[in-house]
DNA sequence: ACAATTCACCTAACGGCGTTAAGTTCGGTA
DNA sequence: TACCGAACTTAACGCCGTTAGGTGAATTGT
């Protein structure tokens, strides 16, 4: 039974919980934003706290330290990658799969740059407790999710007989495109390279990847 | 005419300027093994000048600043690694020759993966005088000379019509190659990836990539 | 009703960082 | 012998991430 008194007290833990929940929030949308704009180096606590109108130490209270607030940020663009492939998990070819998985993953890279760099180039400690592959199966798994439809690829027997270990075809595809991405990212205003339009030359380099695993008689 | 005197003081002054790039040269040795063994952010000046021991403030005297440190280890390793293409830049078959550039690329990022690291991974802005193009075209330029092979396998007439453009060409040859090294090097140790040999999986890539790209005849 | 407790947040500080201003030392020059 | 320049040092500045130790208001127990 719930006695008014009751009710007064649980509403109150709630709205604690929840004003909390808030302030973790405001703090992870002004890291995110200038971890975006500036980099995880150059944002300092004292600059994210500022923002936000709270002292340095009050961030203390709320994450472990600045690396959390990190991890924190990459495990909610894992769950948006994976969510972008989940949606494209229904295709039933696994080589038309793949190939817009490429195109999915090349449009978040150049969607969300600085996600990306903090996603895939840079080294984070191993998160100790929550692994990220634990959670959910693959479909929030986005390397699972690759492997996967790999499996599939090599199982449909449309490629080339050398051609029949899930990871290593999923390192293969996820290299390529990846290494496009990074080259932009860190590279792309080096002013002796004449950067082609990485739309174009990923979907071009996937069409010759693609045609190079297949069989002759296809 | 040189007198005794004359020789005293050229000796003397070559000895000092040779003193000068002695430990102008301690002090990058000790920086480059600091750099590759804990990276770069994790290395501090004092750390540097203790090993040599010599104060902090010294290093000021022969660089810059930090960041001169790196830029100066790394066009040491752009020529390292231009050296090494340099020997393969004999080789007349274009399309070997880029296949044979690609293994020497790997086995460079494999043997010195943190100066790849540098290299290639981390935003380095832009020197501003000494653009690394200029000094000795092509022999000293690695993106120059893949581009020139790239170039080269295009006029063979041995590629599909749609590979047509050098850089393009150029830019999918490096991403690939760049996108293992770089994964292997960022998540080489992530629990949840099998991964594979990097050397075979790059050569097996290497190989769908280049029948990819020629055309049906060849 | 009022004392006790909790907890979000603050003030002040620590040790370490890259870097710099202002010497000091010393061989070479005149 | 007096001077100069250059290599190197001492001491410090203003940052950084992080922590110890409060403070004060809201919640809880009696």
């Amino acid at each position: 039974m719930v006695t008014p008194k009751d009710a007064l007290t649980l509403g109150s833990q709630e709205r604690r919980s929840r004003e909390r929940e808030e302030t973790r929030r405001k703090i992870l949308d002004a890291a995110r934003e200038m971890f975006v704009q500036h980099g995880y180096e150059a944002t300092t606590m004292r600059a994210i706290a500022e923002k936000i109108q709270y002292t340095p130490t009050a961030i203390y209270h709320h994450f472990q330290n600045k690396e959390a607030l990190l991890t924190d940020l990459s495990r909610m663009d894992f769950r948006l990658l994976a969510g972008a492939f989940q949606r494209i998990g229904r295709i039933e070819d696994p080589l038309e799969r793949l190939v817009r998985t490429g195109q999915a993953y090349v449009e978040f890279a150049l969607e969300h740059p600085m996600q990306y760099q903090l996603m895939f180039m840079t080294r984070t400690p191993r998160m100790e407790g929550a692994r990220v592959k634990g959670a959910g199966g693959p479909s929030e798994d986005a390397y699972a999710f690759l492997r996967e439809t790999c499996r599939a690829a090599i199982e449909s027997g449309r490629l080339r007989a050398e051609f029949n270990d899930p990871d290593e075809l999923a390192q293969i595809a996820w290299s390529s495109l990846h290494g496009l991405m990074a080259l932009h990212i860190v590279q792309g205003d080096h002013p002796d390279i004449d950067w082609r339009d990485p739309m174009v030359t990923a979907s071009r380099m996937c069409r010759a990847l693609v045609r190079g695993l297949l069989r002759e008689s296809a």
